[in-house]
DNA sequence: CCGCATGTTTGCGG
DNA sequence: CCCGCAAACATGCG
């Protein structure tokens, strides 16, 4: 559950399922996933309740009552399950109990997902080197930070210290709709296709949100219904080929995305 | 068995 | 110092 709109709909879970409850138990899963000694976790969660959420990029902060904050990365696999029966998900990797009996389980199969004990989401923004959130970001903010980067424009949208939020799904997406080969350096781009990069970005992230969130169907013209070697570009051209850029698959139409 | 998967980090080389 | 690339992490799916 990882990129950007898919951490807006596991806030929007925890927002209407799991804030301002007492939490009576904590129950700890694979060592790795704790970025802070899991003890700390214990000491800090028990007794404590969540009284709000904020994202920033792929992270989310649990702002809890007595100070401290609960930061989760979901890695490729992670996402949250509140439930009121007995079973525990086989992957819950933290499980909270809350006074009521209902419990909140931080699931991740593959064990890429993170969580942290940070004191604020200031301080952890700056070790992390955290960017702009990407939806947050003005069109003037955008082109300035692009003035001063160089390297593929795809590399350079994944790079969370410059933009928050993006991942290797929703880049493709986003050069698809614009027409740029992901391989494209930034030097080469002008004013014009910076800014459509822009819009792009704003619209898909706001469209895959709501889909996440309302279950509106994307739009059968989107890369992400197509997105695999030799399918037909929506556009009605070309096939999709696959490449490898800043070492991750990435997917694009060759008749619509030229090399800049 | 093989390749691939929404992410991040580390090490190496240019 | 910057950039690019490969590998590693762990599990599931086709």
């Amino acid at each position: 559950m990882p990129e950007l709109p898919e951490v807006a709909y596991q806030k929007i879970y925890i927002d209407s399922t799991s804030l301002h409850q007492k939490i009576v138990d904590v129950e700890l899963g694979a060592p790795k996933i704790f970025q802070n000694p899991q003890e700390e976790f214990k000491s800090a969660l028990l007794d404590n309740e969540f009284t709000s959420t904020t994202q920033i990029g792929k992270y989310l902060f649990l702002e809890m009552k007595k100070g401290r904050v609960l930061v989760i990365h979901f890695g490729m696999t992670g996402k949250m399950d509140y439930f009121t029966h007995n079973e525990v998900h086989k992957h819950a990797q933290l499980t909270l109990t809350f006074q009521d009996g209902a419990k909140l389980s931080f699931i991740c199969p593959r064990k890429f997902g993170k969580l942290f004990l940070a004191d604020s989401i200031e301080t952890f923004r700056e070790q992390q080197k955290l960017g702009p959130h990407a939806s947050d970001i003005s069109q003037k903010n955008f082109l300035q930070l692009f003035e001063s980067k160089k390297g593929s424009v795809k590399t350079a949208l994944m790079d969370q210290s410059f933009i928050a939020g993006l991942g290797n799904l929703y880049v493709d997406e986003i050069l698809f709709q614009c027409g740029i080969h992901p391989k494209s350096r930034i030097e080469n781009l002008n004013t014009d296709e910076v800014t459509a990069t822009y819009k792009k970005m704003q619209n898909i992230l706001k469209t895959v949100t709501k889909n996440k969130s309302e279950g509106e169907p994307l739009p059968e013209t989107y890369l992400r219904s197509h997105r695999s070697c030799g399918e037909n570009c929506p556009n009605g051209k070309g096939k999709i080929e696959m490449i490898k850029v800043g070492g991750r698959s990435t997917y694009f139409c060759p008749e619509c995305q030229k090399l800049k």
